[in-house]
RNA sequence: CGGGGCGUAGCGCAGCCUGGUAGCGCGCCUGCCUUGGGCGCAGGAGGUCGGAGGUUCGAAUCCUCUCGCCCCGACCA
């Protein structure tokens, strides 16, 4: 293709509202624009890459037997009421009415329409096993879109759904999937990890994210380097540091604390009780019900876990006057001594802790010698945030804590779907079973993305070769020179027929110009085309982000089978 | 949804506090020049100052409302 009748709007200053790097170079590098918040129009150069990206994607997908639909993204609301996600989705979803005044809702997702099928057309055992998935845009009504290609409220997603008659069935699906997703992951040149993850509003058992570490991501992964634990922190767990063991002081004690509402003010004078001797109590509203959490007061209660914990759909801080009303006093002053009433939740950690530290449930009083199970009594469970430099649960390594991007994540769904739709076959004992289902998602966008934020440098992008938008960029410098101009449509040709993707720079531009263009897009092999060597028969040959010293002269007759196998080298596909 | 910030030419910004007919850099167009890392010179086009209402002789500037975008938090398969 010659450059100048692509549409490459590149920009030479940074726009001022992208943050991160991938989104300012995709937009200083003409391969997208902003349409409104999270909501971006692809410019042909990105699309060439999502593309690829797919392909990579749509392979290994067929690879382990999957077979592509395309479903509706419009959906009407019985589909989503039928397994109660209409109401769980809340906010979440994007909700839009007919003309005849009928509820529709943009997908965010398709456990729905595929069960739906599943549930109509699947009869028998003999039926499964069955893998289903498209590549379709998704649509998520997200509060706060941000980070470019990151967090978006319209995005590609490439989703799988396995049907199986039992749980092994279900094993393999998700074994054959996270194989399939290590290879598309390195396909496209990612280095990423696999993490334990919450399942949140996606219900089931198990599920897997698939991270890539960077800066940009949203999400903080716990990792032991020594064992190679990883999870994401919604789900990690850790020792936590330990507590001097103190026994029993006897009963219970209500001393004044006058104006004392945090965990900071009664660790210093006057009373001086370290925060890990002191019981935190918050207040939450779980689907409506009061739910009180315990954690020691230098530990960090994480609402995930407690979500997961209750069993609840929303969960959310309790307000002061809905705390008043559960415990009589306000936070800073509460404690769950005594407390029957109400859901108690204690964090494992807690287990056997004596002669702690907390509130009375009147302003402006505390209890000392709280013995936890004797005086304060409720269900032990995990709900701490693990932090990092805690001790690995698996292992006598410690936990370090980054932030990752989830590119991938699968889950282990079982029968929470088709017991609700009503999705079931006959097994072979001719007895009516619900279908084993998993649920397997990835952003296709997100996989560029994340390719950027890991392979960029002061001027640019440095794509892989799998999903650069092309092979090689051929650079003609002085693009009105008779001689300059035949070589670069000869080796453009040369290139093509040895099925190399090649971006020619014919424009009459500065090679300043053309140089800095080059580097921002970032295309693999850059071939500079110059007067000087050309009389030699030669050109430039160099690797993007490939030091000065390594730019090489090369015969011009050399050029097309030497990118044909770097091109294959490096996981590319050729054009047929 | 809470807190903060910003909307002025295609892009990046100044002007606003202290009201007086809108400016800079880049980009774009024309000509000359230049041609291996975003050249140089000259000329030129381009703006309902996000929108509505108000105060005023007069509003980009002050006031009210509103829309949009960004950041932090909450939220989030």
């Amino acid at each position: 293709m010659r450059y100048s009748q692509l549409f490459i709007p590149t920009l030479k200053e940074t726009p001022s509202d992208a943050k991160v790097v991938s989104h300012q170079l995709l937009v200083r590098g003409g391969f997208m624009r902003q349409l409104g918040a999270g909501i971006y129009s692809y410019l042909p150069l990105l699309q060439r890459s999502v593309r690829k990206a797919s392909a990579i994607v749509r392979e290994e997908m067929e690879g382990i037997g999957a077979q592509e639909f395309f479903l509706p993204a419009l959906n009407p609301r019985e589909v989503w009421e039928a397994s109660g996600r209409w109401s769980v989705m809340g906010d979440n979803m994007f909700r839009l009415k007919d003309r005849s005044g009928a509820d529709y809702c943009l997908a965010m997702t398709h456990e729905e329409v595929f069960t739906a099928i599943a549930r109509d057309e699947l009869r028998s055992y003999r039926q499964l096993p069955q893998i289903w998935y498209q590549i379709q845009t998704k649509f998520r009504d997200e509060a706060r879109p941000k980070s470019g290609l990151l967090r978006v409220r319209q995005f590609t997603m490439k989703d799988s759904y396995s049907f199986d008659v039992d749980q092994a069935g279900l094993d393999r699906a998700f074994e054959a999937h996270r194989q399939a997703y290590e290879r598309i992951f390195s396909r496209c040149g990612l280095s990423f990890m696999q993490v334990d993850a919450h399942s949140g509003a996606m219900g089931g058992s198990a599920s897997t994210e698939f991270m890539v570490r960077t800066e940009a991501g949203e999400d903080l992964v716990a990792h032991c380097a020594t064992c190679g634990y990883a999870a994401n922190t919604e789900k990690a767990e850790s020792r936590a540091k330990p507590r001097p063991a103190k026994a029993s002081a006897g009963s219970t004690e209500k001393f004044a604390t006058p104006g004392v509402v945090t965990i900071e003010a009664l660790s210093k004078d006057p009373f001086r009780v370290a925060a890990e001797d002191q019981l935190k109590t918050l207040v939450y509203i779980a689907d409506s019900k009061v739910v009180l959490a315990v954690v020691r007061g230098d530990q960090t209660l994480s609402e995930t876990k407690l979500q997961t914990a209750t069993g609840a759909t929303e969960v959310r801080p309790a307000k002061a006057e809905e705390i008043r009303v559960a415990l009589g006093a306000s936070p800073g002053s509460l404690g769950a001594v005594g407390i029957t009433n109400v859901i108690v939740l204690i964090d494992r950690s807690l287990e056997g802790a004596a002669d702690m530290v907390t509130g009375a449930n009147q302003d402006g009083f505390h209890f000392r010698h709280v013995d936890v199970g004797r005086d304060v009594q409720g269900k032990i469970v995990d709900l701490r945030l693990v932090s990092a430099d805690e001790g690995c649960i698996r292992c006598d390594g410690r936990l370090e804590i980054f932030k990752s991007l989830e590119v991938g994540h699968i889950f282990k769904l079982g029968t929470k779907y088709s017991v609700s739709m009503g999705a079931k076959v006959l097994d072979e004992g001719g007895k009516e079973v619900p279908i084993v289902m998993g649920s397997y998602g990835i952003g296709v966008e997100r996989i560029v993305a994340a390719a950027i934020e890991l392979s960029h440098d002061a001027d640019g992008i440095r794509w892989p070769m799998s999903i650069a938008p092309y092979h090689v960029v051929i650079l003609a410098l002085q693009a009105l020179d008779p001689e300059v101009a035949a070589a670069a449509e000869t080796l453009s040709a040369a290139l093509k027929a040895a099925g190399v993707e090649v971006l020619v720079d014919d424009r009459d531009e500065r090679p300043g110009v053309k140089f800095k263009d080059a580097d921002l897009l970032g295309i693999p092999v850059r071939i500079a085309i110059g007067k000087k060597s050309l009389a030699e028969g030669k050109v430039e040959w160099k690797r993007r982000g490939a030091s000065k010293e390594a730019m090489e002269l090369v015969a011009l007759a050399d050029v097309a089978a030497r990118a044909r196998a770097l091109v294959l080298a490096e996981g590319g596909k050729l054009a047929s």
